[in-house]
DNA sequence: CTAGGACTTGGAGTGGACTCCAACGCAAAC
DNA sequence: GTTTGCGTTGGAGTCCACTCCAAGTCCTAG
């Protein structure tokens, strides 16, 4: 459930964070670990607290890592955003890169696809 | 290079088998023992001697393979395979339900291309 | 005939991405 | 205030699909 601080910031607990982004809860402290998203607030007590931004960053993480992307490289991603607006022109690079790589996946799912389809076909006219 | 028996019948060694296929020699070898395919030709001395029917069969496990398709349910097509044309309802279930699962995941891919479009339109924007 | 590359086996090892565990502390509901 | 269950940690374990290894045999070009 939400855990508001005040009016203006809600935060989620991991469990909530993990049923809105997605990610098991263990995925989410193992992306922390490994540098994907940054340190997240803590309660005075050492629990996470995660934001609408942490939430943000966790649905592009969510789309690039559903679409193929190495945690390497989401890492790397992750380490660009870091380093600031300098670092944009490289972003949208790998970006770019990896948008090509999407495309090419799709397009030879739907090449598979009408394989097999035309398998069914045959299967079909036996 | 193509080992031939006779004018009818060519057979391919493992290496070309791969170079063919597009699976590793390694990879050959695992399917045959897990039971993705059928037992090959050897020769007297005991050397794997691949078919045309088999790079056929290949051909069928590679779009399986590369379309996400777990190698259990692989196995079991191949089972069903074996077991003779009383099976070919289901097969032809399977292979729906397969082809269900790759339009679903291409069109997950395109919505998540078009996120990732969006990024980029976003990052050129600043 | 010989060199060098291709092939054989069973079994162990790898890589990526989580996923689970134990033993504990904290929180919210009644 | 106690129960129920959510959260914490470091580290070990799992799963899938290969991939590699060693020690040996086979094949073919020259």
């Amino acid at each position: 459930m939400l855990v508001a601080d005040n009016a203006t910031a809600p935060t989620y607990t991991i469990g909530e964070c993990a049923r809105r982004s997605g990610f098991t809860m263990d995925t989410l402290r193992y992306y922390e670990r490994i540098g994907l998203i940054d340190d997240v607030r803590r309660t005075a007590t050492g629990q996470r607290r995660f934001t609408d931004g942490d939430l943000e960053w966790l649905g592009t993480l969510k789309c690039l890592r559903d679409t193929g992307m190495p945690v390497e490289q989401m890492a790397r991603f992750a380490d660009l955003v870091r380093e600031g607006d300098h670092t944009i022109p490289e972003r949208i690079r790998l970006l770019e890169a990896h948008r090509v790589a999407v495309d090419e996946r799709m397009a030879d799912l739907a090449a598979k696809r009408d394989y097999i389809s035309g398998k069914i076909d045959y299967y079909r006219s036996v």
